[in-house]
DNA sequence: CGCGATGTTTTAACCGGTTTAGTGGCTGTC
DNA sequence: GACAGCCACTAAACCGGTTAAAACATCGCG
């Protein structure tokens, strides 16, 4: 038995026909008897014959794969939760449709367009996700310029030509600051991610018009930048307040977790003393001590719906629908409790 | 101005030679005239021109791509500090080449070998990296097999046809072990990781001996699967022996920073009555209280290394050699101190 | 001057699909 | 019985590169 892969001549000279009513077959064009189509397919499947992706990719200018670039330092990235289950969802739609996923790992800055720019020019793909939205995110134009279609994690600010898959971070946010208020709280503060993102600046927004709501004026918003290092830092700020808070919500669960750890190292009992609530629930969050009253998102189900989206876009279908997904959900652990008497 | 991307043709015509010369000389084949070259990257330069890969890969059959194939369940992933980094190591040598990464997530089992299959039979990459090695590894038949070559992250027990780029994970658990005895623990207990895997029973072994050499034999081994809710689980059950341990060793951070808030729901300080160390020193072992004492390796590098020998192995060069990385060194932070008198 | 050797460049086939134009057979109609 | 019209299918060009073989100069040498 021949090694080597049947091709579309093979399957054409088994079935007694030429190559092109192979691929007509294949591609389920009219035009063909029924009962040739049957013989087709049947040849096909005794040589066991899967059409080339390289050779169509050729012929009909696709890749059949989609790209997704990740502006990270690598460091941060490490232990962000949120895309190796993005990915994982991504993933459940491509394999089903043959397709593949390209990754590409740049540094912020110069390298950033680059690697946009090499996506496109080396034509891997035939779209890509645009995560970690920033305001006036350049990358948006950017896309238009390189004609890459895309989809866009979360609304961007400015118009945009892409459909959007959203996931809004509001409503989770604004379930941990009336969770506090209502624990008792008045003194709360926030740690919140670089203003240049679109989620962390949503996440503060609804921090303070919560508050605003209630009537009351956050303590502080302490600006940090996501990571556990960042975390530490702004926690020690606001304990060091001259009228430190009794509740701090953090924008995200590394920050939060990285700040039970300050907290407790300045002698702290959470939530004796200090409440504290995250964003995300990663993996750890239920398994520090105490457990950490955070906001639940699905990423997998992000990933599904984006990659679905997204492939509609590909698929040349005009006006896609953006998609909301169903928001965070709050989830109370023992991190939070009523303020200190 | 012509927005499409110009082909070999349009270099060659302008340069008034034949696509064959270009061809030559793009790929710095003897037999060309230098001024010829000259002129021919000259035009090339011009018109801003880059071979299509589509149309290289499918005439020299190479995908220009390598493929990493993850087996994990998705909440696993999650937090796992290694792959980003990891990744991001394997793109920097990428990048440079112009290939791209082709990541596949697949749950664990049946569909773990379809991925593999897929892989080879759409033909979308060259070469893929075997991770998370497990002892008598089904998939190196497989990829034997399937004619895909690889390279192994760490070196499997059976005969292996590919190279291994090792990070040898013994040195670091002897040097966790030798810091605990030197601070006069003599009740020792391991958390380890699934024995399937290499890299678990590795740490595992090393564990043992390392305390044999003492003479002293260890509390218990519990195995866990390196979740933080197997670590809580794992630890509970250490914590309950009518003898419990000094310290615990466990064979990734993310099982000790759930064991660490585990020793504290039970109402343990860490360290004064019980020591606790990690390994793979993830970004929030530093920063939980009190930090964790670990094991630092370099997953960037990691990547990196195996990248280079895959790509050897790749480019057809024969005995590509084992690549031995410096093994990863002793953290020592706060969560380990002398055992209570 | 004729010949082979050497160096340079072109020609054309090939990779494995898709797609357009075209061909041949059959039916229906006047 | 000739012709239009339709159906089912084939032939061949095409996507954009690579590459083996052929062609063409140029030169050295007997």
């Amino acid at each position: 038995m021949s090694k080597e892969r049947p091709t579309i001549a093979d399957v054409a000279s088994r079935a007694g026909v030429s190559k092109g009513a192979v691929s007509f077959a294949l591609n389920g064009r009219p035009g063909l008897a029924s009962a040739t189509v049957d013989k087709i397919l049947a040849a096909a499947d005794e040589l066991g014959w899967r059409p080339s992706n390289r050779a169509r990719s050729l012929s009909v200018s696709k890749a059949f794969a989609l790209g997704l670039v990740i502006t990270r330092d690598p460091a941060v990235l490490s232990s962000d939760p949120f895309f190796p289950a993005f990915i994982a969802g991504v993933e459940s739609v491509l394999s089903a449709r043959g397709q593949a996923l390209v990754l590409q790992v740049v540094t912020a800055g110069e390298e950033e367009e680059a690697g946009y720019r090499r996506l496109a020019q080396d034509a891997r793909v035939d779209g890509v996700f645009l995560s970690d939205l920033r305001h006036d995110d350049p990358r948006i134009d950017l896309l238009v310029e390189l004609g890459l279609p895309a989809v866009t994690l979360n609304r961007p600010d400015g118009t945009s030509p892409f459909p959007a898959v959203i996931l809004d971070d509001r409503p989770g946010t604004i379930a941990v600051v009336e969770h506090l208020l209502s624990l008792g709280h008045r003194r709360i503060a926030h740690v919140a991610g670089p203003p240049a993102f679109v989620h962390a600046t949503a996440r503060s927004t609804a921090f303070v018009s919560t508050l605003a709501a209630a009537g009351i004026e956050p303590v502080a918003i302490e600006t940090s930048d996501f990571t556990a290092a960042g975390g530490i830092d702004a926690t020690r700020r606001l304990l060091e307040l001259p009228e430190p808070p009794t509740a701090i919500v953090y924008a995200n669960d590394r920050m939060a977790i990285a700040g039970l750890g300050a907290a407790q190292a300045a002698g702290l009992t959470v939530p004796d003393d200090l409440s504290i609530a995250g964003f995300d629930d990663s993996e750890l969050a239920e398994y520090v001590h105490p457990g950490l009253t955070t906001v639940r998102a699905d990423p997998f189900r992000f990933g599904e719906a984006a990659a679905q989206t997204l492939n509609q876009v590909v698929d040349g279908e005009s006006d896609v629908p953006d998609v909301e997904l169903p928001p965070a959900q709050l989830v109370v652990r023992r991190s939070t409790a009523a303020p200190p008497a």
